[in-house]
DNA sequence: GAATCCATGTTGACGCCGTAAACATCGGCG
DNA sequence: CGCCGATGTTTACGGCGTCAACATGGATTC
């Protein structure tokens, strides 16, 4: 019952300034249409239901409600509900890339560098579940987006093989890195985005919804510092001897 | 609007046959209260609409209508949909356990042995989650079961530290067998089953939503093979130089 | 054996959700 | 200047979770 009682009050909102990309122009002098533009104000308030409540917050209604428009006028701009989900979840891979980037130091040679680089990575991305659990797991929900409602632009995920997600890129570009200075053989670099990737998506899930929610800030850290001691290890061992 | 088109006719199925224990037990013979044993049947719908979609399927409403009874019934049994998506939960993560012994041949002395009961645990739990991608997302799905729904038989996760899940512990038990077979340190064992939980969860996420959706079974246990001699790898060497 | 009672199940209602169809409005373009 | 299409609104429908009030029938009690 006491289930989400409307916030009440306040359909003005949107003053978010949750510092998104200005795609699509459009001037502050020009006031557009009828609201200038809705699509990504839309956007910005499902993102923010969605860092309240994680993605199963993400409703269509709730987002017009608090853009101060009608619940169909999203329609105007989204295929549906699973669409303005989806623009909500390559946000929230967008802000995630910018947390992994944040933490490595670009520069800087040498073997021991690389290494750092990779674990600068996975903190990062632990860092950005641990703030925004309900973004982070927005950024990784299924996505029910019927292939027909894509349009040409957007990419269906991994039907290429790569990942739409910058994420990825970027942990591909610091295994590169390893191999190159000797931390990792070549055949060990046959798939290691997946090992490494996994172990901290599994850590992050863990943390968010498993055994480890308990656990503070730090001691998180602590314990990923001790997997990728593994990881690491493991990628510079010899290949397997079976 | 074609989203789920009620199924129609029968309402009479729940004759699915799914193996369940019969806890409580009212032989045969007994017909029971009305039902005879709703709150199973229950389960077992709600179950079947998890294999079918996953967690997000599991609709109270749906599962009363494939029992035929009506909605409101089911509150006799659960507090609400959350406490039985709950149940489908803990359904799906006994079945997840018996996936994962079904593959480890349980005795066989020796660390090469230990050892591939580890892998053994590892595919288990890949073709578990590959075979029933439904019931499998739903056995790790958040629950939003509210705390003061939960009375006192139910456990709330790790509460206290340890988790309820079976699976868990016997990937726990695994791992032991590693270091008492000197495939594994003492140091490197602390925090051992999270790194290793993390690597199948994350590649089972990554092969079900991630970019390896498109790889065949076979070729998903070849990538599995590959993180787990990393991580095994990994396990051996000595602990961290820093 | 009959009266009672509580566990079990039903009906009806409410507000929320996603979504479609029909209608309204306003800016730009001929 | 008058049209038109892009944008937003109103209305409506069915499905969902859930509550309150009611019905029923097996078990319990005298």
């Amino acid at each position: 019952m006491a289930d989400m009682a409307k916030t009440g009050t306040g359909a003005t909102g949107a003053t978010e300034e949750t510092a998104r990309e200005g795609r699509e122009g459009s001037r502050p002098g020009k006031t557009a249409y009828h609201h200038g533009d809705l699509r990504n104000a839309l956007i910005d308030a499902a993102t923010d239901l969605a860092r309240e409540g994680g993605p199963e917050s993400v409703v269509l209604r709730a987002a017009a409600r608090r853009v101060g428009v009608s619940p169909t006028a999203a329609y105007r701009h989204f295929a549906g509900q699973a669409e303005l989900l989806r623009a909500v979840k390559e946000l929230g891979q967008e802000h995630l890339a910018r947390a992994m980037e944040a933490g490595r130091s670009t520069d800087a040679p040498g073997p021991e560098a690389a290494e750092a680089r990779l674990r600068a990575l996975g903190h990062g991305y632990l860092s950005f579940a641990l703030a925004e659990p309900g973004l982070y797991r927005a950024a990784f929900c299924r996505d029910n987006l019927q292939l027909s409602a894509l349009d040409g632009s957007v990419t269906p995920d991994g039907a290429d093989g790569t990942w739409e997600f910058r994420s990825f890129g970027i942990l591909v570009e610091a295994l590169d890195g390893l191999v190159e200075h000797g931390r990792m053989s070549a055949e060990q670099r046959t798939g290691a985005e997946l090992t490494a990737w996994s172990t901290v998506h599994g850590l992050a899930m863990l943390f968010l919804d498993g055994p480890l929610a308990a656990l503070s800030s730090e001691e998180i850290h602590t314990v990923a510092e001790r997997a990728f001691d593994v990881l690491i290890a493991g990628f510079a061992a010899s290949p397997a001897r079976d």
